[in-house]
DNA sequence: GTCTATACAAGGATAGAC
DNA sequence: GTCTATCCTTGTATAGAC
């Protein structure tokens, strides 16, 4: 944590990171990763035994960065709210290849699947209080529980998939994400009042 | 198109599609495949060159599946409007295992991308222009260019991802599809006027 | 602890015999 | 139209050098 040299280990995971954003975790091989690092592909495996558990540690890393970032807080504002979703989809960015995987990634490696769920429930409940609060301090209009589910569930899914949709819309860059932080801000305008419209519309620009 | 021998070509496409939906994709090899139908690889590789060439088949079918049931219609019901969906979606999980997929598949292959791309706006021009017509029935309010952009944005999201969606919470049956047609007459309940909403609470039961 | 060399099975793809 | 033989690349595993 000083000035220590990196460790080897850290230098693959670092480096795989990289390469894995650049070209897919798919067409990464193990080898290739090796000769981009100058070691052999079996040094790899001495660190890590499988390709999967390079992609569990950067998970696992991504996980940790985004517990920072999703925190309950009391009496949030708009703009706390979608500051939120910045930093995090910020998070997303850095660890993008992980996105486009996921579905597979989560089928595979079952230990994966369940801290995934567990967090998810996690998250749910977070944001949902913090729409309640928006609701409560009048920026929200109230919303009968299936409105409610319907805007997480939407908040969710752009969170979840922001990634793989702008590979598709060919516009995967960074500066796409705001776009996308920009489409929470626009489902919360669905659902404003007069007061809260005016804050969102503020945001959107 | 009569009681002619299916042919070899066609008995590739079907079980391609049955072994990719039932393993997914990339779990599926040519020589699985092959064996499967009783068959050397390299005569898979005679009717189709590549994988890929087997997987661009099976885009082009759903493709012009979803082509017969997304159409554009005068005064649209809601009713009407959430029966595209489903159909649509009914078409989506024939062809599921595309999905899992989509992202690294448009990414390699430009072909299919520039098709897929035309093809999307004649699909919002065609979404969006029932919106309008379902506000002019007195169905939804009135909607400003960006409540409108944000909608139909949720919704597109909502059809090219739910199937991945579903597998990441773990329910990835036929039946969950339903949900997800739900989720999109929930948007619609978000900006229903009173007339719309009664409508809409009817579907969602 | 760190790394190299090497082997193996499985995947996609190709050329060419029948 | 069908199939064999073969090539190259992957992911993975292991034996052993420093």
């Amino acid at each position: 944590m000083s000035k220590e040299k990196i460790s080897t280990r850290e230098k693959i995971v670092a480096r795989a990171l990289e390469l894995f954003n650049d070209q897919g975790i798919e067409y990464v091989g193990v080898r290739e990763l090796a000769k981009d690092l100058d070691m052999k592909g079996g040094n790899i495996t001495y660190y890590f035994p499988t390709k999967d558990d390079i992609i569990l540690e950067l998970a696992s890393r991504l996980s940790e960065d985004n517990n920072r970032v999703i925190v309950k807080k009391e009496d949030i504002t708009i703009q706390g709210f979608l500051n939120i979703f910045e930093q995090a989809y910020q998070n997303h960015y850095k660890y993008r290849s992980l996105f486009l995987s996921f579905p597979n990634l989560l089928k595979q490696t079952p230990a994966l699947s369940e801290k995934y769920h567990q967090r998810q429930l996690l998250r749910r409940d977070t944001i949902t209080h913090q729409l309640k609060s928006l609701i409560k301090s009048g920026h929200l209009r109230e919303l009968s529980t299936v409105e409610l589910d319907v805007l997480l569930k939407s908040i969710v899914m752009t969170s979840r998939f922001w990634i793989s949709d702008a590979v598709i819309e060919n516009s995967s860059g960074p500066d796409a994400m705001m776009k996308y932080v920009k489409q929470v801000a626009g489902l919360l305008l669905l659902v404003a009042t007069a007061k809260g419209r005016k804050i969102i519309e503020g945001a959107l620009k």
